[in-house]
DNA sequence: AACCGCATTACAAACGGTTGCATGACGGTG
DNA sequence: CACCGTCATGCAACCGTTTGTAATGCGGTT
């Protein structure tokens, strides 16, 4: 943003013809001549323009920026969605601008906030695990800022949505260790507020429901946050006086947490209890055993979000919120027994 | 970017006022009547105003946004710097608006060239491996745009840089694979135009020649990307009339895929061979056996590379590119042998 | 010669802020 | 009473574009 860069107006000045005209040239328009055109486009390369967008969006009230919202950038997961996102929308001629609430509540406001007063023209959002009350988000509504909301996301708002298919996910990962004959399957869950912790438990009690398994009350706990949790969860399943034979964990990060346990504890996986996870992070497929779960496509929840959201602006009137469901896919390893 | 968006001149009408009171009242001017000050802060929140940073930026000539460029951002590494600089940077008041080159020359220029047109206060980049020109950094000099290099830097330019000391890493990973009893150790690296490449082989002959191993130039093979050719580069090695003892990888990516082609031809690691890694990837904890590496502290680079494009901006005068150099730390896992 | 239509170009007003300078009111001073 | 400094406020220009509308020139008609 130095004085260095030059302006429509220097051009202009050099060519001597009117500042209109050179816009017009520069954009392409109809009405200017071939020959003007062609000086104008010679001199902006000679000169080094660059079009000030700043100004351009100011201008016409677009930025063609998109605010993104997400717990965490190193996580994986996100950082998968994010390519995804910015493949499609790169394409569409969409910059995004990113920030990272690190699951604070307040952080995710405030960026929200920062995100709209740069004006980007929508917003996609994953909220924070801390994140109960949705006014922030309701505002955005009133204001008819477009948005989506992607993998964590917010069941009583009427917005447009991108989730996995989490109860499915989680059905097919129980139903499956009921098949290699566990019986007593544990879940290791995160905080019913998210909703992706609702639906996964969810699947896993119809999973129980269909193959006639009751549902033991001990056999759940939940997590806040997954880093020291998991671990005070996992050990107070194993001293139960009758031990699981399999724990479901809402997700791979648990699921690692889990097998550390069961190694220090000397229970092997998967002969004594399976263990399954949720996301297929990288890591999973690495670590000994081997963690069986559910993968998400996360590039494509990118994807998805992007294309709801770029369809969105193109077409603000008739355009209707709604969710879109990817589904899940069950990746056996090693961490649970095959099937007899 | 809707019309529901107050202005600075609606509150100004409902308030009865000048335009340029409000705007001093809401920056906390010093010569504005107390009570205006006060009328007009409760209006603006009354109203819901936002500040247009779009309209802010293009006034005062500065956007408060920096633009990043990576590789690749679902690469832990290059996420977890990102983290870092926005840990850094949010806490001064920049957003942060992030590209990804794929590794494509090609898309870095357009992603630069995008950021300049959207007048971002400064870059921080990670060139990709295919980039050996390098006017496109050369005009942002020019145009005396702060710009600030990390990891994979240039070292023709003279800009600021973080890198990590990439010469020590490699030497320390060498030697300790020496001083494990190791004499034929080979090594995978990556195109020698990457300054990170160069610098982690003259690390691993620096070593071999402090420790009077002589260099075998069949023990050194490069790859020009990481997901197909280390697979070739490591059974090149294994064909050898004779084995080494030891593979000194250029990054984790390399060392996963060369301990699978050991795997696959059953050689036990580390008995037979000892593999190391560079960067310490969270995978390569958990992999079996667990990858002893060279880390490298991302989420620090990503601070200093923030903290070194802060201080050009908010002192262009008097501040002089410098190169910022890392520490690594060797991180002894089960890939290789214990020192006797 | 006056007029018209057309292509091309210039003018000027926005967009939403910031900021130097002028203005006005007011109390104090000589 | 004229003068002055201070405080608070308003005016207007500016940032770099876009765009509706007016102006210009010109060849062709009547």
């Amino acid at each position: 943003m130095k004085n260095t860069q030059a302006t429509i107006r220097d051009l202009a000045l050099k060519l001597n013809i009117s500042i209109s005209t050179v816009s017009r040239a520069l954009r392409g328009a109809q009405d200017v001549n071939p020959e003007t055109k062609k000086a104008v486009l010679e001199m902006a390369q000679q000169m080094n323009y660059e079009p000030n967008k700043v100004a351009q969006s100011l201008r016409i009230k677009k930025t063609n920026t998109i605010g993104i919202v997400v717990p965490e950038i190193a996580i994986h997961f996100f950082s998968s969605v994010i390519s995804g996102i910015q493949h499609y929308t790169s394409r569409h001629g969409y910059s995004i601008m990113i920030c990272q609430s690190l699951e604070s509540f307040e952080i995710e406001k405030s960026n929200i906030q920062m995100l709209v007063s740069n004006r980007v023209d929508g917003l996609l959002i994953s909220v924070s695990s801390e994140t109960r009350e949705y006014q922030h988000l309701e505002r955005l509504m009133e204001k008819k800022i477009p948005m989506v909301l992607f993998d964590r996301v917010v069941d009583s708002l009427d917005v447009s949505k991108v989730v996995v298919d989490d109860h499915d996910g989680a059905f097919k990962a129980v139903d499956y260790l009921i098949k290699t004959g566990c019986k007593r399957i544990a879940y290791i869950g995160g905080a019913l507020t998210l909703s992706i912790s609702n639906q996964r438990m969810k699947g896993y009690l119809d999973a129980l429901k269909t193959n006639n398994i009751p549902v033991q009350e001990e056999l759940m706990v939940f997590c806040n946050e997954f880093h020291d949790e998991p671990i005070v969860a996992t050990r107070q399943l194993l001293d139960l006086p009758e031990l699981p034979d399999a724990i479901f964990c809402m997700n791979d990060p648990v699921a690692i947490l889990t097998l550390q346990v069961l190694k220090q504890r000397k229970i092997a996986v998967p002969d004594e209890i399976s263990v399954v996870g949720f996301t297929n992070e990288p890591v999973s497929r690495y670590i000994e055993p081997s963690i069986t779960t559910v993968a998400q496509p996360a590039y494509q929840m990118g994807e998805a979000a992007a294309r709801m959201f770029i369809e969105q602006v193109e077409n603000p009137a008739s355009f209707k919120p709604r969710m879109e469901t990817l589904q899940t896919e069950l990746i056996i390893r090693n961490s649970t027994r095959r099937i007899a």
